[in-house]
DNA sequence: AGAATCGCTCAAAGCGCTTTGGATAACTCA
DNA sequence: TGAGTTATCCAAAGCGCTTTGAGCGATTCT
């Protein structure tokens, strides 16, 4: 059952019945009660392609995620910020456009779905320190939000960025004062603008500490279990092992108890361990006691605003460009205990 | 720019325009170079909206992921699934169209999907034993298959399924044969239908070793982390403590690692564990020797399949539906090792 | 009473593409 | 040479909706 053919039911113009079932004023209250329900009778649903040519507007936003292509790994967080921007997407009556590409491919995505009219916006993730992405999409002019921030780039754009420089600088502030001062930091992959950020917030409280930085403790890798394990083992064999670990994030964490737990050693009382923690959904630190110390910030709470922000610069296109802040909070686990020093 | 203006450069009909971009044959090579060459150079994409108004197709395809009201948890199995068919649709000039409903708006999205015309086709994942989505799509006569199976379900649809009986009794009955007797079987929700076959390969298992199930060692809830932790540390604390696990999922077993760990015990020495393995990208079990005793398989190639099966339905709609059954393979890992009865 | 306003409805014009059903010129073959 | 192909191209008709611009009684205003 199409428009055509309901009207024609009704005896009324196309006009009135997409009118009435608009909430148009201007059609009385009688016929649209008629409308709405001869539309319910015959299961009437407006065709959305038919609907978006005419509006113009897709009601949909666009996600790229990318997949490394040595590794074949997406990014876990990636899930969780969806599911958080997902829903308010189906409050506002929007729809999720993804698509999965190879990282080569993805300025060509985000064009693709910019000049050919998918999306009505796009969210970016994951930047770089100077991410080609948002010039880009500046040009396309698509709006845009941006989680996470690309410091090198001076224009402004829509971000929401967690303060993850002061989260590490608390994080590795936090060991400091355990006593430790031997302490290794394992972080994400440094070309992305968050892992550069963090770095900068490890080096900042050991400078505060007045420890010189030690670039062999210092390893940078995806994200990922085995990659925090192999870092972990290879800091423990050292002359000098680290006394104490900041992991970017909770998954690395993980591979670095195993590495510890493989040395015989006890995470939280040989060894402390500290992370970024995204309050993944599946794989909670919570409890009266968290396994891990760490700094925590919602990235499905993140997704959520993303979504809310960009859903308001579609409508207002012409309002200042959003710009948060977030920052993290320090939870205490079962991960760190006194160090040497203490 | 639009395709009217592109054929106007051109001095060239919209008609012409349109099928020398498209390949149609009726066109001549050097004008079809012409226009190829023009649309470079102005830029021209097609617009999706009006492509897809027009040829009836919305070159998309819909996932619908719900999120259980309760516990707001996210399968992250759904990422790899969706990163695998993600890859193939990207191939073949599909979107992905993601929606994320509370649990009771689940039947209503997908109505919402193919009455609209939103998308050419759907995949249902995790399916309950009599599922109802697998009817109502039947009648809706949208194309769809399904990742699972529904066993109460008679009528055909298409599905791709592992073989979840057999691969959890190959766990069982290796564990039995290592001298285990005393096995508990962490399991997810029985709701769903790969639960209740795993849980059927477990206790065939038993009953051919003439082992009467004891359902104080059976446990089914959500698999997370935090679950597997709490109901082995119950079951640890029994009388008569169980000497081995079969966990439904590898996050499942994270957790059973842990209470094995915090009560003083050696995993693949005091306690055994073996577990499901969707070999999850940033969680993977490998390694010289992995970390579990698992039965895997992985759970992107699926998507990956499910994805190719479905586009050749939508291609085909009168080709037999597919069926396909997935061997999981057994993985030795560090996680096992002999029992009391050994 | 005539003009102006209001409330409701409609015909028709898009939105930007694909596709049908010719048209035209060139080319083939007997 | 004239009918029948073939190779190219085009005008126009959708696809199913929204939206513009009018129309037309009925009501209100001056």
């Amino acid at each position: 059952m199409n428009l055509k053919e309901l009207s024609k039911q009704l005896n009324l113009s196309q006009t009135t019945v997409s009118r009435a079932l608009n909430g148009y004023p201007e059609v009385n209250e009688a016929t649209r009660k008629r409308v709405t329900e001869a539309a319910r009778k015959y299961r009437y649903r407006p065709n959305v392609r038919a609907r978006t040519l005419a509006t113009g507007k897709s009601m949909s936003i666009g996600h790229i995620i990318p997949m490394s292509k040595q590794n074949e790994l997406v990014n876990m967080v990636f899930s969780d910020f969806i599911a958080g921007a997902g829903l308010v997407y189906a409050d506002h009556g929007y729809n999720m456009t993804l698509t999965i590409v190879k990282d080569d491919d993805e300025l060509e995505a985000y064009r693709g779905f910019a000049e050919r009219g998918a999306v009505d916006g796009v969210i970016v993730q994951a930047p770089t320190r100077e991410d080609r992405r948002i010039s880009f999409l500046a040009d396309l002019d698509i709006p845009f939000v941006v989680h996470g921030r690309a410091s090198q780039i001076r224009a402004p754009y829509g971000w929401l960025d967690v303060n993850n420089k002061r989260a590490i600088q608390t994080a590795t502030k936090h060991l400091l004062s355990l006593g430790h001062h031997r302490i290794a930091m394992l972080n994400g992959l440094e070309t992305l603008d968050f892992a550069v950020r963090r770095r900068d917030g490890y080096l900042a409280a050991l400078r505060e500490a007045n420890i010189p930085p030690d670039d062999s403790l210092m390893r940078s890798n995806d994200m990922s279990e085995p990659n925090g394990y192999e870092a972990a083992m290879e800091l423990l064999a050292l002359k000098a092992p680290p006394t104490a670990f900041v992991a970017s994030s909770m998954i690395l964490a993980l591979g670095v108890k195993r590495a510890i737990e493989e040395n015989n050693l006890e995470m939280g009382k040989d060894v402390s361990v500290i992370c970024f923690d995204d309050d993944i959904s599946y794989l909670p630190n919570a409890g009266d006691t968290p396994l891990f110390t760490a700094l925590r910030s919602s990235v499905r709470a993140a997704g959520a605003r993303c979504a809310s922000l960009l859903i308001e610069r579609i409508n207002k296109p012409d309002a200042p460009l959003p710009n948060e802040l977030w920052e993290a909070e320090l939870v205490h686990g079962a991960s760190t205990g006194p160090g040497p020093n203490a």
